[in-house]
DNA sequence: AAGAATGTTATGTA
DNA sequence: CTACATAACATTCT
């Protein structure tokens, strides 16, 4: 379910309604035991996202890292707590609501030098204002690689999944296939603040629809699901109507309009 | 009800 | 060293 919005979305949210104060934290399936009971009564001092990666700073130097991976979710509970159901990895419960964690790739306590080495093997993530473009670009502009692979590549930039890679290539009219450093210094400085836009406004909606208001003939809020992208996971182009292929790419299904993006 | 999916990493092969 | 493929792992939905 997660590209980089939903993290961001998340460490936003939960900070509202948890940060500041000593949370009660467990980990109701077992799992993350020991370390729901390091957390356990402390203040949660704030949460950084990082691309798709979450931080959480507790006192004492305590440090939480959560993925989501493919599968991850939050549940947020407002008012009362239910009993936990099911493989509840962490929960959180602080002052204004409490937080289930199901299904991460990570949710791991780490010190000393783990956060940098996490970090450094992240590119810029376009959703934070420390973000350095021209890290992308290095990268991409020397690259033989496809753009399609080099844009998910989270050492390239951080927090561009599958959709946004279809759907940012795609209103730029790049075609996935192409080589990244066949790009001109103006497409990259497009496709960079195409993938701004897109995913500050992901964050913002909390959900994706990359289809414009007027091009889907109703107000974004109400586009159907499964037609609020252009060509991802979409059999004809809700651009321009015309066939849109889709193959493996980098290990992922990959779209694009033969026709756009040429 | 099998299979795909808004992801990453470790490992093997060329 | 680079590139690419495969497997592994997490869970929900159709």
């Amino acid at each position: 379910m997660p590209e980089g919005h939903t993290i961001h979305r998340a460490a936003r949210k939960q900070r509202e309604v948890l940060a500041g104060d000593a949370v009660q934290a467990s980990s109701p399936q077992g799992r993350f035991a020991d370390g729901a009971a390091l957390l356990d009564g402390r203040v949660l001092k704030d949460i950084e996202a990082y691309g798709k990666h979450l931080f959480y700073r507790f006192e004492d130097d305590l440090l939480l890292h959560v993925h989501l991976g493919l599968f991850g979710r939050f549940f947020t509970h407002k008012g009362d707590v239910p009993p936990p159901r099911g493989a509840i990895r962490l929960r959180l419960i602080g002052r204004d609501a409490a937080v289930d964690l199901r299904g991460p790739t990570a949710c791991e306590m780490i010190e000393g030098d783990d956060e940098a080495r996490l970090l450094a093997r992240l590119g810029p993530d376009p959703l934070r204002a420390d973000a350095e473009p021209d890290r992308a670009w290095d990268r991409i502009s020397r690259s033989k690689r496809e753009i399609g692979a080099l844009v998910m590549d989270q050492s390239v930039m951080a927090g561009v999944g599958n959709v946004y890679r279809a759907e940012a290539l795609h209103v730029l009219g790049i075609h996935p296939s192409r080589e990244g450093r066949s790009l001109s210094r103006e497409e990259f400085d497009a496709l960079w603040a195409t993938v701004c836009r897109m995913l500050a406004d992901g964050e913002r909606a909390g959900r994706i629809v990359t289809v414009s208001a007027e091009d889907a003939g109703v107000p974004r809020s109400r586009i159907p699901r499964g037609e609020r992208t252009y060509v991802y996971r979409q059999s004809s182009c809700r651009s321009c109507g015309g066939p849109v292929s889709s193959w493996d790419l980098a290990g992922r299904r990959s779209w694009a309009c033969e026709s756009c993006q040429g």
